[in-house]
DNA sequence: CGTCGGATAATCT
DNA sequence: GATTATCCGACGA
């Protein structure tokens, strides 16, 4: 489990999917190439956060896991949110509605439902309540899962082991060896075929699988000049 | 359901 | 200047 307290509230999420990544010795690591910047952390002690920033607008979280000198670390890729949904679900819609039109969320206020648990399949009501998708999705992704805690870049570094740190991680139920896959990790382009993907079998929360995609951008010397 | 392209900025070469 | 450990909305079946 990883935990996050704010002024917000806390918010919970149950591990559901992650990825290992080992250091310099593997192509896929941000460590790859050696110590930078921004990867410093994941070359110092274990039991830190490795939070970095993508794709010109998402966080992903990392706990470091070998000793220091050894840049080995796990990228926490989705979990079940099984406290603080309604802060987590305010946080999402606030974060994806920047862009858009619509500024005010009118589910902000009425998110105490959060009951089901059971095997009602009730839901889907009309256009302004999906709340079981909603729920699922909270934190069914890296990116996804910072915003639903809040997590950003001042979160770097922090120790996830100290349980007075707002930022931590803890031992939960222990998952059965044999629910227990793995595959190849997502979205990487070298090691693509290291099966270092793990995640529990069944769980709604857990990312589809998306291979990795080049993605040539459009030529920088026409894209700005219309004519 | 599925695939496809756009957004958007820190980081490294 | 190119790339990216991603997400979302649009569109087609």
């Amino acid at each position: 489990m990883i935990e996050y307290e704010t002024a917000e509230g806390l918010v919970a999420v149950r591990l559901t999917e992650v990825e290992a990544y080992a250091g310099t010795v593997d192509a896929a690591s941000h460590a790859y190439r050696g110590p930078t910047r921004r990867n410093a952390v994941m070359f110092g002690p274990p039991g830190y956060a490795y939070v970095y920033f993508t794709y010109g607008m998402h966080f992903c979280v990392n706990l470091v896991c070998a000793s220091s000198g050894t840049a080995a670390a796990v990228l926490v890729r989705a979990g079940q949110v099984i406290e603080g949904a309604d802060v987590a679900g305010a946080r999402r819609a606030r974060d994806s509605t920047a862009g858009t039109s619509t500024a005010r969320t009118s589910t902000a206020r009425t998110s105490t439902a959060r009951d089901s648990t059971a095997g009602s399949s009730a839901a889907r009501t009309s256009a302004a309540r999906n709340g079981t998708a909603v729920e699922r999705d909270l934190a069914r992704g890296p990116a996804r899962l910072c915003q639903a805690l809040a997590i950003d870049a001042a979160l770097n570094g922090a120790d996830v082991c100290d349980p007075a740190s707002p930022l931590r991680a803890r031992t939960g139920e222990r998952v059965p060896r044999r629910v227990i896959r793995s595959g190849p990790r997502t979205g990487v382009r070298g090691a693509a075929e290291v099966p270092w993907r793990f995640w529990v079998a069944g769980e709604p929360t857990v990312s589809p699988y998306r291979a990795h995609v080049p993605r040539a951008r459009a030529r920088p010397g026409t894209a700005s000049t219309p004519r």
